[in-house]
DNA sequence: TCTGGGGTCCTAGGACCC
DNA sequence: TCTGGGGTCCTAGGACCC
């Protein structure tokens, strides 16, 4: 059995280059929500000593009279381009599994190319998918997913490779291992990787050679595992993921938030979100958590974290449920803060937990009525079909919106509060951003 | 002035039960 | 005077990924 790794070189600059061809060959970076850190670079950006997580505002500092283009981020663009990259591999495999936004693993069948056509295949799939979209991708085949990463890397790294590169023998294996860093390999972090390197162990090649106990004993059962698939087993299965088991939403706030109001806008929309997710993946939850915190870099003002947890009567998924119970967790961390004087909160979110599938719910005699539940339930599903059409912020619920904007008279809702001063058109999903041609 | 947003898994320790 | 042992569940924290 072998797999191959798919990776989008530079993600989300490629992505802006495929629109915009005079950013090639130059330092680009992508900026985080609210222009707040760099989460992407372009090769000439990381060879100018650009890091991942350098905050915008010392970029300029850092790097004077370099000229760096600053994009900030357009996920919506991305997530299409991903799309379609995904869509070529769907076509070239049986067995496809997107692991990121920007990789996918693709497991080989045996027919109709045997492991010595490998090679010839994989440059001729980045070659397509290069040709059809635009997007830079590099292949790693190996017979583990782990290994699969260590060549994709050596595919990406040197243009001999033409965007793929084999692992296949052994002696192709420790040829490879012996000349990588082993903080680089998947699922070895920069903590494992300062510890192994005072240990004397530096390449992947050296962490091999480690006994299984000691790797046991320091990196515990993932740690093995990773050991085992460098070795060449083949020991981690990414199959059918279950349901989601926490589902997540939070922001940082573009200037810091102290009163309620605000705040109960930015969490009704948090929460939203999370019912939203809740039932694209059918699933329902009975725990609402909500959490905020102040700004640990303003060191001088009060500083603050609180979270609380509601439990829900019985599992839900509509967003006037999740929304209420959210506002109660809100409003018990609130308790907790106005003992003091309330602190400025920079960044909340909203955590839906003890998820169960929506089709295997018990009704239960503490939930509301069941007529209610189901006219909360249409709702949503309503909702949910206006918003396919039309975009996500088509409709949505008046709590989460701010009445009115000071400086525009208009409704604001959170998301479009967030700052993109920077931000390339929706070349792909909006018709009036459509490139045209003269 | 300005510092991201999601997730997963594992482990240790405490509460609790019989 | 003498005061068990085994199991489960939950939570917090740490480590990792993109």
């Amino acid at each position: 059995m072998f797999y191959a790794l798919v990776d989008c070189d530079n993600c989300y600059v490629s992505c802006e280059r495929v629109f915009n061809p005079s950013l090639e060959g130059k330092a680009v970076v992508v900026l985080s929500n609210n222009d707040g850190c760099v989460v992407a670079r372009s090769p000439e950006a990381k060879a100018l000593g650009v890091s991942e997580g350098l905050p915008f505002f010392q970029l300029a500092e850092r790097f004077p009279g370099q000229e760096i283009h600053a994009l900030s981020s357009n996920y919506t663009l991305y997530g299409d381009m991903s799309r379609r990259v995904m869509g070529i591999l769907r076509d070239a495999v049986p067995d496809l599994f997107v692991y990121s936004i920007d990789e996918a693993f693709l497991t080989l069948p045996e027919s109709p190319c045997a492991p010595a056509d490998y090679k010839a295949w994989g440059e001729a799939l980045a070659a397509k998918v290069r040709r059809w979209t635009g997007m830079p991708v590099s292949i790693g085949i190996a017979r583990t997913k782990t290994l699969a990463k260590v060549a994709s890397k050596y595919a990406k790294r040197y243009p001999g490779y033409r965007k793929c590169c084999v692992i296949q023998t052994d002696e192709q294996r420790q040829k490879a291992l012996s000349l990588f860093p082993v903080g680089d390999v998947w699922g070895i972090g920069r903590r494992h990787a300062a510890r192994l390197a005072a240990a004397g162990v530096h390449t992947a090649l050296d962490f091999t050679r480690q006994s299984a106990a000691t790797v046991r004993r320091t990196m515990a059962v993932t740690g093995l595992r990773t050991w085992r698939e460098l070795c060449g087993q083949d020991c981690i299965s990414l199959e059918q993921l279950p349901l989601k088991q926490t589902i997540c939403t939070s922001r940082s706030f573009p200037r810091m938030l102290t009163s309620r109001d605000d705040l109960a806008v930015a969490v009704a929309g948090f929460a939203a979100r999370c019912a939203q997710k809740l039932r694209r993946q059918r699933s329902m939850a009975q725990m609402v958590t909500v959490f905020m915190a102040t700004n640990p870099f303003r060191e001088e003002l009060d500083q603050s974290s609180l979270s609380r947890t509601v439990y829900l009567p019985a599992p839900a998924q509509s967003d006037t449920e999740i929304v209420h119970a959210a506002h109660q967790s809100m409003d018990l961390c609130l308790d907790v803060a106005a003992r003091n004087a309330l602190p400025q909160w920079k960044r909340a979110g909203v955590v839906v937990s003890g998820i169960v599938p929506d089709s295997e719910i018990q009704t239960s005699f503490l939930d509301i009525p069941p007529a209610l539940k189901q006219k909360f339930q249409r709702l949503s599903a309503v909702a949910d079909g206006i918003n396919l059409r039309h975009g996500d912020e088509a409709l949505q619920l008046a709590a989460a919106l701010r009445p009115q904007d000071p400086a525009t008279g208009k409704a604001l809702t959170f998301r479009n509060s967030i700052l993109h001063a920077h931000r390339s058109p929706f070349y792909t999903t909006d018709i009036r951003d459509i490139i045209q041609v003269e």
